[in-house]
DNA sequence: TCCCTGGAAACACAT
DNA sequence: GGATGTGTTTCCAGG
């Protein structure tokens, strides 16, 4: 057995844990040199696989801490695929016989299994997980942010692990995966270049043909179109367009499909290589493989990388050259980079600079290890705040790879979206990171079907470039200091992947149908002076990218009040798109487990309305005696599958002045947001998020959580408003991410329940069984985090700084930026550091919520670290794992 | 010629 | 298993 893993594993063990180096989510400790950990544990191939299935969980802590070792990154993949070990059967199959016989084949199977292919080009296999996008679950989720991890270790080592990604094969159907699975297998061997790279344009497009695998894709069968490769249909779709040759547009289209299939398969089936297909694959690749690695020409490389997805990225039009090669992370600072861009290195891809845009490198962060995408992350911290200044409209068409590319995201002012960072006085350069993320109640995460779309032409003012990070591509634009730290995105597009493709992809639970909301997702990493990288994420408003959905679906972009008296009565202006005349406007509220407890319609003024606004009369709440605030959500019904994503509003107390406007609120909401159960829900305050995030949120996942209520459609915006981060726009603060998000983890979130002061009445019971029930879980999390929980990151008084969750990147927290935070009764941040027992709901006042703040000592991650990684031992009874600390 | 777009046909999937 | 409705994906055409 663990001949094959162990293959595959190894190999990237030791060179992800190189890379890695420092686990970006873990902290310090990790990073730490010795964190490396090793990680031993990694190793444990056979292991980690067993223990997969069984102990998702663990893989999950596991991972997150691992990762900072390769090796653990390496299991982060597994861990991932445990999730699924609903597929186990798949899986063990092959592994079984592997095991007996040719393990390494066996394994290399269902690794390859696990991957996907298709998408991966976007996202790996290991993705998928984290694809999953919202539906993922909170495997998904958590996979994902094990893909990260992964990816990250992949980059990382980028040769080392040839590569990762495992590809999965695309989106055809089995077959596809076969050869994925070939394809990945490949290489395994590192030589094989992993990456891709190997392939060049041609090979994969050659070598595509034949397996073709995307033709399966379903959509091949649909039409045909004359491919180069002929392949069949839809896979002869592939159109080399991709081919990196042929389009020159790199970006743009590599049509995941494509690439993924073919592509991206390739690379990543690198790594696991199945001898046969290995051999198959270098014989394909060879020649990309080495010369990727060096000699090809850029474009060709890229093409090469192209093809995998994990690898490569598209790269720009000029320099981007991916690299196979690792790259440091460090180079291009940008994790992304680290993991993606593997070209460029060598060459190219510092070479970016030489894009026509002045851009040289940005700022790269430092720290070797930068979160997984799908970690919720504060948009503040310390002086630090990213902002989107100018959200982007609330519909967007994205394209498919079939397509040309249908422009950039716009704002609804017509120009584009505005990103801008505060609070950064140094005179470096920053890379803003951007990627398309899930609008689901789920934790926000790398959307599984869409992925951002680099725009390139005259009509295009900001420079950027594309990265692939774990089969999540971001995009790389500058910030400058000149320009105030503020960005225009008119660089960027949204591709769609199809369903089908995504879907085929072993593990991936989301489902394509119907998910066609999506955020833009920001992201900044800070170096510090003492070495630690702030990072911080801000989420745009969701933005739905169906024609279709767009056209009928009734979109709500504001909402003039979020809190009413429990008594109703009040006008409320609901701006947006999409109402009709006969448009219905529905108040519900729903019980921890997602039951339905009350729904009201309200009164729509049809003479004041029209299909942007809709006027309507706030409905007087079932109990108009509630003691605290009771979150509750609307949505807009044009018809039975027609409706709006739920908008978040409360009723507060009939003397209860309004409540704080802090952003808690809006996090709190989501709390009761329908569905969302208690585990599921944790709600975190994004705050408490970021601060767990270090950890990594699995953990939470554990607990079950999963999601986190978001605020569904909520716009943050909209909703925001008592929360001035909450501004409409995007309120990065607080909410964007997190406030879906958090949810699993920490779940326990319990905390933050505390936070949302409201426990409102409808929660309160439910909640408070709830959580009862979950705390042992929670208590249990807590040991985890003892920081997140205490951990205001941002808004918290404690002394721990928002970074912190980042701390774990960044070595140390930064106790430097302590953010003040109000304190006063916010909820949110008090919940961080409440014991179990305070997350009780609390129903009094908010300000009841009277948190206890304990000051954490500023060796917290260590300490903190600590415990997780003691508990990480203790979990993973199989998995011996290293904490040095 | 290429990029964007809007529209809609052709499919695929769900009920 | 067919009919119908709805959502997805691919094409087409115009600016």
């Amino acid at each position: 057995m663990k001949s094959a893993e162990e293959d595959a594993y190894s190999y990237p063990a030791s060179a992800s844990l190189s890379l890695p180096v420092s686990n970006p989510y873990l902290s310090p400790q990790y990073h730490s040199p010795h964190g490396g950990p090793s990680l031993s544990v990694a190793i444990t191939p056979a292991s980690s696989y067993g223990h997969q299935e069984n102990k998702v969980t663990l893989g999950f802590y596991t991972s997150p801490g691992m990762r900072p070792n390769s090796t653990p990154t390496l299991e982060s993949p597994r861990i991932e695929i445990t999730p699924y070990s609903q597929f186990p059967d798949e899986e063990e199959e092959e592994e079984g016989g592997s095991e007996g016989g040719t393990p390494v084949g066996n394994r290399i199977i269902s690794v390859a299994t696990l991957t996907l292919p298709n998408a991966d080009g976007y996202r790996d296999p290991s993705c998928l997980s984290p694809a999953s996008s919202v539906s993922s679950r909170s495997c998904h989720s958590e996979a994902s942010s094990y893909e990260s991890g992964l990816s990250c270790t992949y980059d990382t080592s980028p040769q080392n692990s040839p590569w990762q990604s495992p590809c999965v094969s695309p989106k055809g159907g089995s077959s596809s995966l076969h050869s994925c699975t070939l394809a990945a297998s490949p290489q395994p061997s590192p030589s094989g270049s992993p990456r891709t790279s190997s392939l060049t344009d041609d090979t994969w497009a050659t070598s595509r043909p034949g397996s073709s695998p995307q033709p399966s894709s379903p959509c091949g069968s649909k039409r045909k179109y004359s491919f180069n490769g002929g392949g069949g249909s839809g896979g002869g779709a592939y159109k080399f367009p991709y081919s990196p040759n042929q389009s020159p547009n790199p970006s743009p289209h590599t049509s995941p499909r494509l690439s993924m299939a073919e592509e991206t398969w390739l690379g990543n089936t690198n790594q696991y290589t199945n001898s046969a297909i290995v051999a198959a694959i270098n014989a394909l690749s060879t020649d990309g493989a080495v010369d990727m690695g060096e000699s090809l020409p850029l474009k060709t490389r890229r093409t090469g990388l192209e093809p995998c997805p994990s690898l490569s990225m598209k790269v720009e039009p000029r320099g981007e050259e991916l690299v196979s090669g690792e790259y440091s992370t460090s180079d291009y600072g940008s994790p992304s980079h680290m993991l993606f861009k593997k070209e460029g290195y060598s060459g190219g891809f510092l070479d970016v600079p030489q894009h026509t845009y002045s851009w040289s490198k940005p700022k790269t962060y430092i720290s070797p290890s930068l979160p997984a995408l799908d970690w919720q992350l504060p948009s503040s911290s310390g002086p630090y705040t990213l902002q989107i200044e100018v959200q982007p409209k609330s519909h967007h068409r994205a394209h498919y790879e079939t397509e040309g590319s249908r422009g950039a995201v716009k704002a609804l002012s017509g120009g584009h979206p505005v990103v801008q960072l505060h609070g950064y006085v140094e005179s470096e350069p920053l890379t803003l990171q951007l990627f398309i993320g899930t609008a689901d109640d789920r934790m926000l995460r790398p959307h599984a079907f869409y992925q951002v779309h680099r725009i390139t032409g005259k009509t295009v003012s900001t420079p950027s470039h594309e990265v692939l990070q774990n089969c999540t591509k971001l995009l790389e634009i500058p910030m400058l200091p000149e320009s105030n730290m503020k960005a225009i995105i008119d660089c960027a597009g949204i591709l769609k992947l199809r369903n089908s493709d995504i879907e085929l992809r072993k593990g991936e639970t989301d489902i394509g149908r119907k998910n066609t909301r999506v955020r833009m997702v920001f992201r900044v990493h800070i170096s510090q002076p003492n070495g630690r990288t702030i990072s911080l994420q801000a989420s745009s408003n969701p933005i739905e990218c169906s024609q279709r959905s767009a056209q009928e679906l009734p979109l709500v972009d504001k909402q003039s009040l979020d809190s009413c008296v429990a008594t109703g009565g009040k006008k409320m202006l609901l701006t947006g798109h999409n109402f009709q005349l006969d448009s219905k406007v529905v108040f519900v509220e729903n019980a921890q487990d997602g039951h339905h407890i009350w729904e009201m319609e309200a009164k729509v003024d049809k003479e004041a309305s029209k299909s942007t606004n809709l006027l309507i009369e706030i409905p007087t709440y079932r109990n108009q005696n509630i003691a605290s605030p009771v979150s509750v959500s609307f949505y807009v019904c044009n018809g039975k599958r027609r409706r709006s994503q739920c908008q978040h509003f409360k009723y507060l107390p009939p003397k209860v002045p309004t409540i704080k406007t802090e952003p808690h609120d809006d996090y709190e909401l989501p709390q009761h947001a329908p569905g969302f159960t208690l585990h599921s829900k944790p709600y975190y305050s994004p705050q408490v998020l970021s601060a767990a995030m270090p950890v990594d949120p699995r953990p939470v996942g554990l607990f079950g959580g999963a999601s986190c209520p978001q605020r569904l459609g909520g716009k943050p915006s909209s909703i925001a408003s008592p929360t001035s981060a909450s501004s409409p726009v995007g309120s990065p603060k607080l909410h964007d991410p997190s406030p879906t998000h958090f949810p699993k983890g920490l779940l326990l979130s319990s905390p933050q329940q505390p936070t949302g002061p409201l426990p409102s009445a409808t929660a309160s019971a439910t909640q408070v069984s709830a959580i009862q029930a979950t705390a042992a879980c929670y208590q249990q999390s807590v040991l985890f985090h003892p920081r997140v929980v205490s951990t205001p990151h941002l808004s918290t008084t404690t002394g721990t700084p928002p970074e912190r969750p980042f701390s774990s990147l960044s070595p140390s927290h930064a106790p430097t930026h302590e953010a003040p935070v109000s304190v006063s009764p916010q909820p949110p941040k008090g919940s961080p550091k409440r014991s179990p027992s305070a997350f009780l709901p609390q129903q009094g006042s908010p300000s009841s919520l009277a948190v206890s703040i304990k000051q954490e000592p500023q060796e917290l991650d260590q300490m903190y670290l600590d415990d997780v990684n003691e508990i990480i031992r203790n979990d993973l009874s199989s998995i011996t794992v290293h904490s040095h600390a």
